[in-house]
DNA sequence: TTTTTGGTTCAGGATTTTATGAACTAACAA
DNA sequence: TTGTTAGTTCATAAAATCCTGAACCAAAAA
């Protein structure tokens, strides 16, 4: 495999990135793995090689990944070596689920207010501004969506 | 103290979803208890026995979330204790932390395309297509926090 | 001066998370 | 039928995280 140093800089902190997300490690290292090799694609043994992981954590975080529909594997005609990519497809519909997190927001915030016997302080105000505001976004995100759609056409 | 179920299931439901941001536990279940109690408030007494944690570990998270300034406190004429709560004033600016991610995000994607040899494949498009992305948000998110606020008053 | 109140600090223990290694499977090859 | 390749599975080891308890401190009260 051989990487050069920049690209194991890089390798390192889309992991940290993705560790920030609640991802583990290794599955952090492999998205930065597959995010940086050229062509885009590495079979196994090249995962387990160049992160210097078991197969075991490469076997686990592969499975993760391909469960959450965020990698694929292809084979080569000839032979049985996997090669795991990343699914850049619908970068789209993962980000969807992004926005999603701000409907669940907005619901518990709500729940909040629903249980506060006084309705009129300032703390319960903000609150409703709070919740006012994730209703605005889980409306204008996807129109957002949409206008970088059309600004591309 | 003595919360009802319904705000203690509550607490729980804050405590995870700041617990999936990274954060502590005892952080998130404070960060819950400061959002349903009423009035808006606690002591460190009382966050520990509702919380049933140990008074380092109450003095830990607290002196994080005062750091991160999303608590602060207030003490009382004639009293020692500390009544703490959240600094609701200005969620705004813990959101436009949210989103200077993307601004991360987009650097990142750039450095990895900078490093691609071969930028006319597929793979290295729908990079440059999220790097877009990240930049039209970037730009847009300050616009509809502007929308939103106009839309107020 | 001594005690009480309201915390803080930190070594170490418990728990949780993450990675390993050994045993296993399935498919193909010799 | 035995060996090899390309992984999977799972008990447990190792590491990181989180919490506790004991000692401590500063300010006010007794």
């Amino acid at each position: 495999m051989k990487l050069t140093d920049r690209k194991r800089e890089i390798i390192e902190r889309v992991g940290v990135a993705y560790e920030k997300k609640g991802l583990q490690p290794v599955v952090g290292r492999i998205m930065g793995l597959l995010l940086v090799v050229e062509p885009a694609e590495a079979t196994f043994e090249e995962i387990q090689e160049e992160l210097q992981v078991s197969k075991s954590a490469v076997s686990t975080a592969l499975t993760f990944l391909q469960a959450k529909e965020t990698v694929e594997y292809t084979t080569k005609p000839g032979e049985r070596k996997r090669y795991f990519r990343l699914r850049m497809r619908d970068w789209k519909s993962e980000l969807k689920k992004d926005f999603d997190e701000v409907l669940n927001m907005e619901s518990l915030i709500n729940e909040i207010i629903e249980l506060k016997e006084n309705k009129e302080t300032d703390f319960c105000c903000r609150l409703s501004e709070m919740k006012d505001f994730f209703g605005f976004m889980r409306k204008e995100l996807p129109l957002l969506l949409k206008k970088f759609e059309a600004s591309r056409k």
